[in-house]
DNA sequence: GATTGTGAAGCCCTTCACAGCA
DNA sequence: TGCTGTGAAGGGCTTCACAATC
């Protein structure tokens, strides 16, 4: 999970659970590219197969938004489009800001997958001034000093921060003090807000430590032991500072039955 | 939420929960910037605040590690930090190749989160020729022709997709062929993968969408009514080409007690 | 006959609340 | 006294399986 949501805790009874909201647009991405090739009807297998999800969860995501099938037949695919694309908010227009632009926030700013579905890069800025006027993705670039005022100037509600960890909870106040409700953050830090704003975040090296931890359990099957549950390799753990010659203390494993080898 | 495993349903019983697994990677940033201002020992309060999470969590999260704390002191920051990294398998290292040199391979390159925890970018891969031999973030970018040799030369078991969706599946088959059995894939695509091989993506069009979706709720409870439920504006709505004349059927809303206005 | 829509069951995760321990 | 570790309760999401419908 790359994601997580700072507000809300699970309010909004009455409406869609946040589990379907989160694949929406996995089945919009699916049936936009069914629409393009001119299919008229999908059935709940053949979508949900083409976005890697399994039948009966998609039909239950369906269910929370109405009853769009048909039964024998299958969803009609520009009708679903249509239906998908209101309840996500997408067919208004979604003015949004980047700011930092780096590597990450050029490579945000190129992106195509933005521009395509309702979002409209409103403007790029950044702290250094020697980057201001410089066009990025056919725009130009403006300074952190005209945040505000480019903000109310375009109504903008959905900010993105690609700027570096340490300046990140600074522009995230400085965005909802202009208005914006909505945060999309890719600093590696955690954000405060108050509430009725929205953040999400994407940590990339989040991302690749819950692989590595898979990765390493695999490694572990592989050679016939119970993966890291046996600690082999202790060279250079510090020993707890108040415990280092406490062999009466046991730290015992993840699981109680198991007398692990384990540092004492 | 910008993730999702496509492999191992439910399994690992006996292991750590899949929620505590995604994270460990935020205790442990949180725990290396204590320990970096030498903080000794931290309680779960503030370690969890740190985090931004509960104290309740953290410290169910931490009991599958094992009992890592000392009661009414705290835990151990510099025994916490080798313990999760243990357990993440940050302990080891792990060569990753990034293929697909874009905007935003680049920036993954040039991240610096990546080198940071165990993992070191053994080879930037993309298919035009003119890339080849230039160099990015400090390494000469090399051709996809190479790409199964240097897997093989490095040993890499964890591969970055970071090329356009059209190229992702054709690159996932041949990382997979050559060996690596996690990816991270920042494709807008399902890839699809034999078992035993973990994918994980982070697709930045999904934050957004499900942001705009949250926002759009937001404005509908400013102005009194019920979010996306009232069907206010459906002009250039698709009608259901099955249906658009049968009256007779009505199509009911998320909750079946509200006659809702709704195309027919 | 085919496929949707959905109660019901089960699983996983979160939260509570307090016993246990330093 | 203070804080951890954890059984138990509660809630949300997934999966099953089948009745309803075209």
């Amino acid at each position: 999970m790359a994601t997580g949501r700072t507000h809300r805790p699970a309010t909004r009874s009455r409406g869609i659970p946040e589990a379907t909201v989160a694949r929406l647009p996995l089945y919009l991405r699916a049936l936009t590219a069914l629409s393009e090739r001119s299919v008229p009807t999908v059935s709940s297998e053949e979508l949900a197969a083409a976005a890697g999800v399994n039948s009966a969860k998609l039909r239950k995501d369906f269910s929370y938004l109405g009853s769009y099938g048909t039964r024998g037949v299958g969803y009609d695919v520009e009708y679903l489009v249509y239906q998908i694309s209101r309840e996500l908010g997408l067919t208004q227009d979604w003015p949004v800001v980047i700011v930092g632009i780096g590597n990450l926030g050029a490579a945000l700013a190129n992106y195509g997958g933005f521009a395509s579905r309702g979002f409209r890069v409103a403007a790029l800025i950044d702290a250094d001034p020697a980057m201001a006027g410089k066009p990025v993705a056919g725009i130009a670039v403006q300074h952190t000093d005209e945040l505000e005022q480019i903000i109310q100037d375009n109504g903008v509600s959905i900010g993105v921060i690609a700027t570096p960890a340490g300046a990140a909870q600074q522009v995230c106040d400085r965005l909802v003090a202009a208005g914006v409700t909505s945060i999309l953050n890719f600093a590696p830090t955690v954000l405060t807000v108050p509430d009725g704003v929205d953040v999400r975040k994407v940590d990339l090296s989040i991302e690749l430590q819950i692989l590595a931890f898979h990765e390493q359990r695999k490694a572990g099957e592989e050679s016939g032991q119970g993966g890291s549950e046996a600690a082999e390799d202790l060279e250079g753990a510090p020993a707890p500072s108040a415990r280092a010659a406490a062999a009466t203390t046991d730290r015992k494993g993840p699981d109680g039955d198991v007398p692990a080898v384990m540092p004492a």
